[in-house]
DNA sequence: CTCAGTGCAAAGGATTTGCATGCCG
DNA sequence: CGGCATGCAAATCCTTTGCACTGAG
């Protein structure tokens, strides 16, 4: 699997997952894209439309969905009440989350690769003995972020 | 740390949580201890109302956010739309959560001890790396249940 | 031309809150 | 008695949807 940093080709791995969906890769979408590429954290919608005047806030939630489906973004729930969206973790890596309780904030954080085995394979156990279909993991930190302190 | 699994120790340790709090231990907010409970999965708000249909919906929140505030109860978010409590994790175990992505539903899961005790020192690495204050980490498989499949 | 995509405004659904009443301490 | 707790209904807030319009192919 090769992270595909590079802008463009980000892009137009966006416009493949797209388009094999049945949807294109309209200038909304690609903002919505870019949006996300240019930060290191999840955002929620608010942030998005902020980063991004120019975005309907329905066509923000329509077309986030649409690349949700279609693999380009993945949408996650933290603690507070609004969702936020990440780019496809083969679009950028692996990596888990610090939570604030406080401000609700979140920001992005990796392990090292033996912790990553150590987990998957005790994930893979117990998914086994509950008859569960595993698809990904997640591995949380929830605290108070440096700036609540 | 002793997990209360008594009921009848686990009342009162409630009651005491709620008392440093200033706050009662009412029929209603026991009936949703109870609740809890009685189950080995986080439940919905409209579940604790079905097993408990004296309950009011709007007493329901309430309590169950003074029983949070009071740390009798723990809120967590998975992927649906609807906010699940379970009990805090030192009035039962350590625990993680499958999170089946078709149904919604949620069952309770550990691991080992020596795989927990990896990724506590993984993430108390990141933490400090990070200047975060670490109050517990949040570890959940998501995938497809047995009865989805 | 045709149909997906867009924007506005209104609807939907989980959760919260105002207010009058009930009940514990 | 005084104040927290309760229940009902109305209000909120995030998110979704209806509908008419625009634009790409």
């Amino acid at each position: 699997m090769m992270p595909a940093t590079d802008h463009a080709e980000l892009h137009g791995t966006a416009a493949t997952r797209l388009r094999r969906d049945g949807q294109r890769y309209t200038a909304g979408r690609r903002a919505l894209v870019d949006a996300l590429v240019a930060t290191d954290r999840p955002l929620t919608i608010p942030e998005v439309l902020q980063s991004r005047r120019d975005l309907a806030q329905s066509s923000a939630y329509r077309n986030l969905a649409v690349l949700e489906r279609a693999g380009v973004v993945r949408r996650i729930v933290t603690t507070d009440e609004h969702a936020r969206f990440e780019l496809a973790e083969d679009l950028t890596e692996h990596h888990h989350h610090l939570i604030c309780t406080s401000c609700g904030g979140v920001a992005d954080f990796t392990v090292s690769a033996a912790v990553e085995r150590t987990i998957e394979t005790a994930l893979a156990t117990a998914a086994v003995d509950t008859g569960f279909r595993a698809e990904h993991h997640r591995l949380d930190l929830v605290g108070t972020c440096a700036g609540c302190e």
